[in-house]
DNA sequence: TTGTAAGCGTTATCAT
DNA sequence: ATGATAACGCTTACAA
């Protein structure tokens, strides 16, 4: 390993001045800042950050902090994270935290002592705690969690964007529309998303129908099992993970129910697997990418805080249409109805 | 931020004696232990990673390069990696490659300057570039790329299990199989998977039928059309990933063909897809949890060198069934058909 | 058993 | 414009 004195002896001058010539400061000549240069080349010299951080206190590395790097939505974000992070120079360290908090302490931890330039923290809510065991000096944000605390985050409006999801099915013309929601207390995300729901469904007049899943495919068929008990007329289902509505899908047509002749299926997320179902799924876009970006750019910009709200936007595929005529009356659009989320169509 | 300094001065002692008792060295009564472990406690104090690895060199990162850190693939290494990489309390730094070797070479260096433990590289091959630009002391393993050169490497043997996964069609009678592959020089395992089949194929007596996708569900459709194009009596078709194979099954119902009563569909991965489709997919799982896990033992065993083969294998789901009898003659078993790689199904 | 001091590779301060 | 020198926080001979 080639280390600044290399160069400085290689080069006829003192470590001091290298490091200056490293670092594009001021005071040389343009005689020695060439031999310099020259013996950099020479001995593919290349600064050590360690020993720069331990003096100059300021990192290039940036914890990200996931419940499982394995699923769609959060290996999404991983994406802009990373991205945005080598664009600034940055290097990303990765912790997979299961949502456990002693996982994610003891990662808070190795990130305090790597001087990380901050922490993004995915589908979790930051507690005092993790600001205690990070110290005033380490930013944390978090992503794709609608927190009301007033901490850094990006995210959606959840509730707005169940609101509009469920809106946007009784514009169409149905009125038994079932959610298949999540448990509140494990996943964040369940409870303003459910809100969103009720709300349009208060307002239409309609009674709500609710099954609880896991968000992972496996919950799907159950769900909708549940749902159907509770209301055999369903003519369609909201799902709060495309997982779910994909099962929701496959389940449907095993059951010798069309999508979306019979059931009008929605999901959430816009992750690939909502395009893998036939008919492809329509859903509840969120800005996954461009989501780990801004939070890696609020982290950086020094002092960026409080909470940042991205657009959530319906994205129409396949399997969502209005009810078959007469399979129930139609429901009437009033004036109000009009103001939507903008909307597009893949 | 509280320093070894600190702790020493709290509990009257030199930083040297603290140093020995935080690392758990000997030479020190069990009296002054007790005064320091009181004082690290009372100081909150947490050695600082980076000046411990600028003293010894030794460090606790592993680098993690994939191509994309958002496919299911990679999701699943990165999952075991991460695993296994906490158990052994070392920190994961994550880079994406998008297989650019630039990027990749830029990743090398800041891990060299972290002086990483060693790197993990995710469906690339090392090449001696890679070793130059890491130096002689930081190790380098290749996750699922069956690497000729004999590089540390953890991978399944993709020409075998192609082999596998073609003769476990013929055996169930069909004939006319079509593969869907992938460019060879971008996908490394495109190539011995593709022998594996030809070899299978010829084996049987049969003329291989081979259309090129680019593993995304994307060009399953159009890949499907290719196959068919080709031949259009297929009554199977292997797909080097669940995700064209999966596209292949919703293209196949689109044109009115089910699945597998008219034609068989075959996967590869065993990634979530492969379930997330009606009929979930058949497919041939490769143990990427494992792998990834395996991949840091191999690291962290000082010179565990060389390429480490894991076991694929076949899980029959419902995606594929003896073609109709009539619409070809059966084909023969011949005794030496029987020895197959173990299978299970799920 | 314990302390002193040197040094890991930098950068920053202060002379010159 | 350049060079000593002293940190940054830790470990580790070596000495006591």
């Amino acid at each position: 390993m080639t280390t600044i004195r290399d160069v400085a002896k290689q080069a006829g001058v003192s470590p001091a001045t290298v490091s200056r010539v490293v670092n594009g400061l001021v005071g040389y000549s343009d005689e020695t800042r060439k031999r310099v240069e020259d013996a950099v080349l020479r001995l593919n010299y290349e600064p050590d950050s360690l020993a720069r951080t331990l003096k100059t206190r300021q990192t290039s590395v940036i914890g990200l902090l996931a419940p499982m790097v394995s699923d769609a939505l959060a290996s999404q974000v991983m994406r802009g994270v990373e991205d945005a992070a080598r664009e600034h120079g940055y290097a990303v360290m990765l912790g997979r935290t299961g949502l456990k908090s002693a996982y994610i302490a003891g990662y808070l931890r190795t990130l305090r002592t790597y001087r990380a330039a901050g922490v993004i923290l995915i589908s979790a809510v930051i507690t005092h705690d993790m600001r205690q065991l990070l110290g005033p000096a380490i930013p944390i944000i978090s992503v794709a969690i609608s927190d009301k605390s007033g901490s850094p985050s990006v995210a959606i409006n959840d509730e707005l964007a169940a609101y509009d999801a469920t809106r946007y099915l009784l514009k169409l013309g149905h009125r038994r529309i079932g959610l298949l929601a999540g448990d509140p207390v494990s996943i964040f995300v369940a409870r303003p998303r459910r809100r969103g729901y009720e709300r349009a469904m208060a307002e239409a007049g309609c009674s709500p129908v609710i099954a609880e899943g896991t968000f992972f495919y496996e919950s799907g068929a159950p769900g909708l099992e549940e749902l159907l008990r509770q209301e055999p007329e369903l003519t369609a289902v909201f799902a709060m993970s495309d997982e779910m509505g994909a099962a929701v899908v496959n389940e449907l047509q095993k059951r010798g129910r069309r999508v979306p002749e019979d059931v009008s299926v929605l999901g959430f997320d816009n992750t690939s697997t909502s395009q893998h179902v036939h008919p492809p799924l329509s859903t509840i876009a969120q800005p996954l990418e461009d989501m780990g970006q801004m939070a890696v750019k609020k982290l950086l910009r020094s002092r960026d805080l409080g909470p940042r709200i991205m657009p959530h936007r319906l994205i129409e595929r396949g399997s969502t249409a209005a009810p078959r005529a007469g399979s129930q009356r139609q429901h009437q659009v009033s004036p109000a109805e009009q103001k939507q989320s903008p909307r597009s169509t893949t």
